[in-house]
DNA sequence: CGTCCAGGTCTAC
DNA sequence: GGTAGACCTGGACGC
C-alpha cells in the first residue's frame, strides 16, 4: 500500500483503477522517458518504459529513480511497532505509510511551494504551467504535461513577469527565482537532503535548512520532510486540521498542541502517524 | 459587484 | 517568544 501526498500533479499521473503511476524521468544522454510503475509479481513493482528500449545506463537510472519515487529503502518497522498498539492506526501496521515522492527533492520543494496559501485548483494551474512551458519533452510525447519537470537551471532564467503572467503564481514569483538560482548555483544542495541519513543530520537540522528556503515555512518544511522520510513533524494546514477533526470524531477542532500531543507516542514517526490518520480514505483497502 | 478564503509565509512590532 | 497585516489568484458566495 502506498499513500500519496500531493503527487497527482503533472507530470505524474496516478491511475487508481489500474493502481499505476506514470511519470517522466530524466536519463543520462537522451530525452526524458515516460515511465509507468504498476504492481508486478508478488512483492515487486513492474516498470514499463514508453518508446524504444532504453539503454543499460538508462535502465539503471530509471531503476534508481523508481526506487526513490516509491521510497523502497524506507524502514517503517519502528512505526509499525507503535501503530500495532494504537487502535486508530493498527490498520496501517499491515504495510501502509510509504510516502510517494518525486524523482528529485527539487521537484517536491517547488510543488510544495505551489500548494501554499491557495486552492488546490491554483496549485494544479501553477504546476501545469511550469511543466508545460519549461519542462523537457519526453520521446514520442506531444502532451506538454508529460514533460520532465523543469530543472532549477531553466527556472532560474525566467523573470518575475513570467511567473506572474504565465504561471499565475502571484507573489510567489520571486521565490521561484530565488529558489531556482540558489539550487542552480550550488548555494544550496536540495538533493543532498534526500540522501543524508537521520544519523548524519537530525530532523531538526534538516528542518532548519528547509525553513531557511524562500517561501517555505512550518507547513512546507513538514511536507518536504515527509518526502525525505523524516517523519517527526506534522503537516498541519487548513486541509489537514479539519480532516483530522472529522477522522478522529471530535466535535470541536482540536488545537495544534492537542494534535501533537496525541501523536507524541510515535516520536520520530509522529508526522507519519498523523498523515495516515488523515489520509486513511486514500489508501486502497 | 464585493468579500472571503484556500493544503501559508514573512515582516514588523 | 507571540501576533496582526500584507500578499497573488481564482472560485464560491452574498448582495
Amino acid at each position: 500500500m502506498v499513500s500519496h501526498g500531493f503527487h497527482d500533479l503533472a507530470p505524474a499521473q496516478i491511475d487508481e483503477r489500474h493502481r499505476s503511476l506514470t511519470l517522466t524521468l530524466r536519463v543520462p544522454r537522451g530525452k526524458p522517458r515516460r515511465v509507468t510503475i504498476r504492481p508486478g509479481r508478488r512483492g515487486h513493482a513492474a516498470v514499463d518504459v514508453a518508446g524504444p528500449a532504453p539503454s543499460a545506463a538508462a535502465r539503471a537510472s530509471i531503476a534508481t529513480d523508481v526506487a526513490r519515487v516509491l521510497h523502497l529503502d524506507q524502514d517503517l518497522s519502528g512505526f509499525y511497532a507503535i501503530a500495532a498498539e494504537d487502535a486508530a492506526l493498527s490498520w496501517a501496521a499491515a504495510g501502509a505509510g510509504r510516502m510517494l515522492r518525486s524523482p528529485t527533492v527539487w521537484e517536491d520543494v517547488v510543488k510544495t511551494l505551489c500548494t501554499t496559501n491557495c486552492s488546490w485548483a491554483l496549485t494544479v494551474t501553477m504546476v501545469n504551467a511550469l511543466v508545460t512551458n519549461l519542462g523537457d519533452p519526453a520521446v514520442g510525447q506531444r502532451d506538454p504535461l508529460t514533460n520532465a519537470f523543469p530543472t532549477p537551471e531553466i527556472m532560474a532564467t525566467q523573470n518575475e513577469r513570467f511567473y506572474r503572467a504565465v504561471v499565475r503564481s502571484g507573489y510567489r514569483a520571486p521565490r521561484f527565482i530565488e529558489l531556482a538560482t540558489m539550487q542552480a548555483t550550488g548555494a544550496i544542495d536540495l538533493e543532498a537532503l534526500g540522501t543524508s541519513s537521520r544519523d548524519e543530520a537530525p530532523d531538526e537540522e534538516v528542518e532548519r535548512q528547509l525553513l531557511a528556503l524562500p517561501g517555505i515555512g512550518p507547513y512546507g518544511a513538514a511536507h518536504i520532510m515527509m518526502t525525505l522520510g523524516r517523519n517527526s513533524k506534522l503537516i498541519l494546514d487548513s486541509w489537514s486540521r479539519p480532516k483530522y477533526r472529522r477522522a478522529s470524531g471530535a466535535r470541536r477542532q482540536p488545537t495544534d498542541a492537542q494534535i501533537i500531543r496525541r501523536f507524541r507516542r510515535y516520536g520520530p514517526e509522529a508526522g507519519l502517524a498523523f498523515w495516515l490518520s488523515v489520509t486513511k480514505d486514500w489508501v486502497a483497502q
